[in-house]
DNA sequence: CTTTATGGTGGAAGGGCTTTCAAAAGTAGT
DNA sequence: ACTACTTTTGAAAGCCCTTCCACCATAAAG
């Protein structure tokens, strides 16, 4: 039923082969066949039949984006830097959408079918070592976004430096005592934030207690929750600690948590306890959160970027990229009158 | 290099015919030559290549969803219904986020090429008639979700009843001034939603105020905005009108605005003014609407079901199917206590 | 011990494309 | 006008699978 180029070279007396060159625009075609053939593909309306090329051309200009479904606001803005790259260059998307690390290794193993996808890209979640070997020994590009494996490109946030510049604005509000509500301490980003975030406090010579650092216990989403920071923030109380004048938290989801527990306990933000956190999700901007965005349009940009240059060069070494959170000056940190 | 049905034939000794029958489970195979035959194919880690049998077998187990990027939430939740059922059935999914009407029609005429996708979901955005032409010219299946074409299955929410059962709450709560903020009346469901609030009041023998009764002028995502929602009360403001005790806001993201805006005014939600909005997406919960839910997972579910059905029988009737929302109780309603 | 079913099997024929290869046509040099 | 190239072109081979058809065994029936 459907058009083939068969039918097309039929039409335009020509062969199969000069029908395919000139579709592809390869080289060493008159002009006039070309126009001819071009002619004739018009007026038939002939579409490529996906499968068929990518089976002839041994690749299917399609990749595999695997994702955690449950934070969502991060992953559209990155997927829409992916799609957009993608489509200049003629890319499908597959998307799994996974909720625990038990299917994201399920869908990384599945789309090793070789031949289906011609990369699949990571975000988020964990890269166990059977399967990078498996990606490694079927020679299937991977690239990382917002997580790590050193035998596989990266692209990740610069958490230290974020958690550094979100420190240093505190500090330069002019607080002394400064608190950190983090996620649970198993968390990558989580141990970078705290780690930085020490630092920082130590570099400019301000006293760290740790009566007021506080680890989530919470187990979902790794603590990224918003009540994760509702019963960090409880557990401060019923501890009977003295606030601190700022909290630097760890993500945005739970220094909403924060908020309503300080609420409670008539602590007003930012009057009584400033807050910055991280992320920029969207709900950032409706409770008016100083936080610190990570660039995800240009980082889905790159994925795709990295991607396409990976599959041109399979054997150039790995990189890792990192990008710099931009500090997103609200009312929560007291800056800025409403 | 990839090990292909033809490895698996020479080494199990059987032909390529055998083998593929063995794989596809087809029935006249010994028990013994299928056991062989498995054998083998696992011991070589076999893979079947997924373009050559979508070449072969004229059907990619692959769809095609293309839904706008915007609204995140609502879609979030629907995708996961989707994939869950795709996954389920061996399907592919291959996303589209559009995030205009233009590009959505783009995007449905790109995933036209007959062979790439088995069928495509269509969410949200309208379906232009020659759009709808190509597509049953072309005899691809197609399913619109939360729109409307009448030459295509349909799964929608119905607005009527959504609209009715929160305006009967209100009423319900003892409210006799009831106003409502509604997106542009120009969307379909803003429509259907304002016609239902009204008749609801109507049949209750509750007079209806037109000045209360607000139709957004904001063209962002057709007025379901927060800005749409707080200039939506401004207006009121401005022109001096009297608050009723209780609106009827045709999304959760423009009840937002219209709390904020109320509150700069010294209105406080519910005392002052109660309100149902409508959608329940993921910042409901933080801002306490009492709101209409939309089974976004069950009709992502649907979805999928009706697109396996309607590849199985092309030429079934069409059909629609009306979801119905539930009333989901906070406290901006005032029903509850926080 | 033939005949007729019947399950089991191998392999060719596609499916629609890219690519290679060799032949045909064109160009230039002499 | 003839040789020596270079371009252009048609067609076959291959990508990997499913499916159809013909054939071979058996087993059941006569």
């Amino acid at each position: 039923m459907a058009v083939t180029i068969y039918d097309i070279a039929r039409e335009a007396k020509v062969g199969i082969g000069t029908v395919s060159r000139v579709l592809n625009n390869s080289a060493n075609v008159t002009r006039q066949t070309r126009d001819r053939v071009l002619t004739v593909a018009a007026k038939l309306n002939y579409q490529p039949h996906a499968f068929a090329q990518a089976l002839a051309r041994k690749r299917s200009s399609t990749l595999n984006a695997i994702i955690p479904f449950f934070s969502n606001y991060f992953f559209i803005q990155v997927l829409q830097g992916v799609q957009e790259t993608l489509i200049a260059h003629g890319f499908d998307l597959i998307i799994h959408g996974a909720n625990t690390q038990e299917q994201a290794e399920e869908y990384l193993l599945h789309s090793t079918r070789k031949g289906r996808v011609d990369g699949t890209m990571l975000f988020s979640l964990g890269l166990p070592d059977h399967v990078a070997q498996e990606y490694v020994k079927k020679d299937i590009p991977l690239i990382l976004v917002d997580t790590f494996h050193p035998m596989f490109d990266s692209i990740r946030v610069d958490n230290i430096e974020g958690a550094k510049r979100a420190t240093k604005h505190l500090i330069s509000l002019g607080h002394t005592s400064i608190g950190m509500i983090n996620a649970k301490e198993k968390s990558v980003p989580a141990r970078e934030r705290l780690m930085s975030f020490k630092e920082t406090l130590q570099s400019s010579g301000i006293v760290i207690f740790d009566e007021i650092i506080v680890n989530s216990t919470l187990d979902k989403d790794d603590g990224f929750s918003r009540e994760s920071g509702y019963e960090a923030v409880q557990e401060l109380f019923r501890r009977n600690i003295k606030m601190p004048s700022a909290f630097f938290v760890s993500s945005d989801i739970q220094a909403i948590g924060v908020i309503a527990a300080l609420q409670e306990h008539n602590f007003s933000v930012p009057d009584d306890v400033a807050i910055v956190s991280f992320d920029d999700i969207e709900l950032a901007k409706y409770f008016e959160l100083t936080t610190m965005r990570q660039p995800m349009f240009a980082m889905g940009e790159l994925a795709v970027k990295k991607m396409l240059e990976r599959i041109e060069k399979p054997s150039a070494p790995v990189s890792s990229i990192n990008f710099t959170p931009d500090l997103i000056i609200r009312s929560s940190c007291g800056a800025k009158k409403i």
